[in-house]
Order: C-alpha cells, then structure tokens, then sequence
RNA sequence: GCCCCCAUCGUCUAGAGGACCAGGACAUCGGCCUUUCAAGCCGGUGACAGGGGUUCGAAUCCCCUUGGGGGCACCA
C-alpha cells in the first residue's frame, strides 16, 4: 500500500488539508505502507514560496511524517511536480500519439464567449470540443502558425464509468455528462488532472485519500488510467469540512467567531498560534468524520492506528466542533508534566511582552494547569507575576459587606500577619491567613478576595496561598503596601 | 441550469433489520465541592428531515420529496 498527500503550495496549510493528511497517514500507517508528500506546483502564478514550509513544518508539528518526499528524498522522486515537466509532456505527447488528446487552440476570449452563452441559454456548460473535429488540414495549419495551443483528452463520446470509492461505494458517471479536460496548458505545464495521473502512476499509489470537492472529476482521472492502460487506484473522498453556519466549505473569515464564542481558525498555524496543543488538533481532527470506537473520544495517534478504515469513515460534511477542542485541549494540557508545560506556554507570555522568569513560571503553572484551555489564556492568569508595578481599580479592593474602613484593616492586620512569617509555605500562608479570618469575624472568601486583589490586581486569579508562595515574601509585602495606600487614600 | 455527494440530539458522532421508547462526547441547564476561577463528581433537557414501500419487524434496505453541500477554469 502506498498514499500520499499531495498539497498545492498556493498558501498556507488549510485545517481541511491537514485533516485529509491525517487520513492519507493513519491509513497508510495501519497499512503498514508507505506514506510519501508530494507537492503539486504546477500552477506558477499562484505559487507562494513561503507556503512549502508552512506546509512542511504544519505536518511536522502535528506529528505526520512520511517516508518520502521533497525533503527527504525517495526512489520515486523528484516530489515536486515542477521538476518532473518532462514527463508530463511526454505522456501527454503519447495520448496524443494514441488519438486518445488532441491539440485545441481555442482562445480564453471564445471559450469565455463559449460559457457565457451557455449560461444563458441555461444548458449544459462546458467546452463543445471544437478542436477535437478539426480535420488534419486545419490541425496542419494551427501547428505551422505556432499558435499557443493546450492538449484536451478525448472523453468517450458514449458509455459511462464508475470509480471505486471505499467510502461512498462505487459512483457512476455519464460520459455525456463529462467534459474534454485539459492536460498541457498553454505554458507547457501539467493540469492537476494530467500531473496526478502520471504521479500517482509511477509513483505507484495504490489508496487515492482527498476532499470531497474531487468526486467531479474522479471519473476523468479514472478513464486516463484506462487509456494510458495503467490500474485504477482506489479512491477515498473524505468529507468536505464546512463553515460554523454549516454554509459552504470552510473558507477565510466567512464568520470570525462562532455562535458559542470560539475564534473560527481555518489554518493550521492559527490553530499553534492560539494555543493548541498538536497532539489535541490531531485528535480533534480525527474525531470528525471517523470515532475512535468503544465510546472513546481521547486517544492517541498510535492508538488509532490500528483501528483506522477508511470504509469506516462517515460521508457527511461536518463542521468543526470548536468547542470540543478547548475541551479536548485542556484534557491534554491537564495531563502535560508541569515542566514541559511551562516550557510550551512560555513562548505564548513572551509574545505578550512579559519579562519571564523560568523558576517562579515552573512554580506558578501547577496552579493554571487544570483553568486553562489554551496555552495562550496562560497569559491572562499568569502576567502579574511578571509585571512590577500592578495597575487596577482600587474599587476592587473593597469588599461589599466589609466596607472600605473593614477593608482597609484587613489589608493592615495581613501584612502584620505575614510579615512576621518566615516560612513562606503555603500550608503555613494558609493556616495564617486563615486564622486571621476567625479574628477578624469575616467570611473566608471575603478576605481572600481582598487580598488576591491585591496581590494580583485581579478578582479572579489562580489558587490565593500557592500564588503567594510563588510571588514570594518580599514581592507579597510590597503588593501588600501598594494596596494599603490605595485604598486609605480612597477611604480618606 | 446540468451532474454528483450527503442527511441521527445545538455540534461531533455510535448505530451496518430485532440487543434502540436510539448510546457517547462537547456545549447547555441544575446540584455537590469550594478562597475567586477552574477541575472533578452527580443529575437534567435534547435527535433518527418528511412521505411511500419491502419485511413478522426499519434509524438501519429501496423509491420519491425536501433540505444541505460539492463540481461545471489553460486552479488545485
């Protein structure tokens, strides 16, 4: 068994793409065959040079790797199809040869005009294949003219052809109904159609795993086999991803968030940038269209490897459960060791600006570990740490039923209370604090809440003890000072 | 317009004729726990698009309707 997954480095990696990846791997992973990436260029105008890494490094990331390609090489390379023109031409030259494509020298202009009229007269569209009647004279004529010209296949004027799809089962199509394609345009490259066909002939694939959006042309790729005389691959179309709305494919920035909130991220390196971890995207991208099985939403790529068919795939488009996958994120986030948290998470503050200092983030991450579901919300919980001098509205630290006076006291007799500790502990912070709260007669929550105010500028912060243990002693009393002269002023 | 694909809770899905008055997960709503917020635990609401067949029996098979989606480029 030999898959591939073939992008077109036009922009950057589409979660669609690295979902239908995704498949390609785990199958052919299961298989026990051979994965390979190939890159599918041959449209030069829509190249985009950064876009092959953004490919190359989305896979990587996620966890895919293959066991031919670009970058690694192979024995049946070159795996980018614009270092394999020749070949296309070749094969193109032969069909030709064959009487199985011919020459079309038909302008944009008239087949524009073409399309346009056969709007209007609200028929059937597509090319009248003018070209393919012209008798040998005129053909003799085009090619001494040195017109640009494209090579068209000849589609079988009667008949039908089914493919064979693991998925859907066998789809029959009309030959009526099929267009004479084009092969070789005018520049002399490939279309996918002809380049795909050639590639996946010699590169020997034998499972064709791609979008939905292919199942139109799947009969074409399908007679191009039969006419070069080469086996038919078998084909898998993976159901399309959809918009939030459930309107279209999913595409840029048709809605910016979803009904329930969620940032709506169609690349893959928006879903890295905002925090997901690879190994959530890559089971959160399995869970649509295909289950793990026995009830299991959580599991590993390994795991599903050996349960992974493609005959079990589910055909319906679906949308991407964006809610699942905070979910799903933060059950992987939970599991990480703290170290290796803190290690992910540190780019995320360091993009925000904050000065990190590794030692008191190691500390303060057990804390988040089970609040946060991006490691980018790292930043929203953890930036006081960093930050020196705290800006908030004094207003906070007044607490309702205290009163700003009460207020104020408390605040007092906690700095007296941990100043005169040493050990900086949080059982001891704990027990201290606590013990004030029962000579103070106030509620627990009401004094806590004052003093994370003003220890974090903030009313909802990690675990108060643990904080103030991370914050250490000295940062602790300052905070402590800062929050008293505030609010004395605001009583005064 | 033509061709093709698809159709189970709000969403992602399980279900391949009887084990289904349809299971799980997320979301949502209650409750417990609790120093805030989470996490965790317990519980609730919630779906077979409609209509015809086939069958002793249909979410599961067939047909039609409806709805949604894809394609109809010298783009992939």
């Amino acid at each position: 068994m030999r898959l591939r997954f073939a992008p077109s480095p036009t922009g950057p990696l589409h979660i669609g793409g690295a979902r239908t990846a995704l498949f390609n791997w785990l199958y052919a992973r299961h298989c026990g065959g051979v994965f390979v990436l190939r890159i599918e260029d041959t449209d030069r105008s829509r190249l985009v040079p950064e876009a092959l890494d953004d490919i190359v490094s989305g896979l990587r990331w996620l966890g895919i790797d293959w066991d031919e390609g670009p970058d690694v090489g192979g024995p049946y390379g070159p795996y980018c199809q614009s270092e394999r023109a020749d070949l296309y031409r070749h094969w193109a030259r032969w069909l030709i040869e064959q009487g199985q494509a011919y020459k079309c020298w038909c302008t944009s202009e008239r087949l524009d005009m073409l399309r346009h009229v056969q709007h209007q007269e609200k028929g059937k569209v597509g090319y009248d294949r003018h070209c393919r009647r012209l008798d040998p004279t005129q053909v003799a004529q085009l090619e001494s003219s040195g017109a640009p010209y494209v090579v068209r296949f000849k589609v079988p004027a009667s008949g039908g052809t089914s493919i064979q799809d693991l998925i859907r089962g066998d789809i029959t199509f009309q030959h009526e109904q099929l267009e004479d394609l084009v092969l070789l345009k005018s520049d002399g490259f490939p279309t996918y159609h002809l380049a795909n066909v050639v590639d996946d002939h010699f590169m020997e694939i034998t499972h064709i795993v791609r979008a939905d959006e292919w199942i139109p042309t799947a009969p074409l790729h399908v007679l191009m086999y039969d006419a070069f005389g080469w086996k038919r691959p078998v084909y898998a179309h993976a159901p399309l991803i959809l918009n939030p709305s459930g309107k279209g494919k999913l595409s840029k920035r048709t809605q910016a968030f979803t009904d329930e909130g969620q940032e709506v991220l169609v690349q893959l390196r928006e879903f890295r940038r905002a925090g997901y971890l690879p190994e959530a995207v890559v089971n959160f991208l399995a869970n649509v269209g295909w289950a793990f099985g026995d009830d299991q939403e959580v599991f590993t790529m390994e795991q599903a490897t050996p349960r992974f068919e493609l005959s079990d795939v589910n055909p319906a488009p679906a949308r991407l459960p964006y809610s699942k996958l905070d979910w799903l994120n933060g059950v992987y986030i939970r599991e990480l060791e703290p170290s290796r948290l803190a290690t992910a998470a540190k780019p995320f503050l360091e993009a925000a600006g904050l000065p990190v200092d590794d030692g008191l983030l190691l500390k303060a991450i057990p804390l988040v570990r089970e609040r946060i579901k991006t490691l980018r919300e790292a930043v929203s919980w953890l930036d006081f740490l960093f930050i020196d001098q705290l800006a908030y509205d004094p207003s906070l630290l007044v607490e309702n039923r205290v009163g700003p006076a009460g207020s104020l006291l408390a605040l007092t007799r906690v700095r007296e209370v941990l100043a005169a500790l040493t050990d900086f502990e949080t059982e001891r912070l704990e027990a201290a604090l606590r013990t004030l709260v029962a000579d103070l007669g106030v509620k627990p929550a009401q004094l806590f809440g004052i003093v994370r105010v003003a220890v974090s500028g903030k009313t909802v912060a990690p675990p108060l003890f643990g904080t103030l243990g991370a914050l250490g002693k000295d940062r602790v009393l300052a905070r402590l000072d800062q929050a008293i002269n505030l609010l004395s002023r605001l009583v005064m």
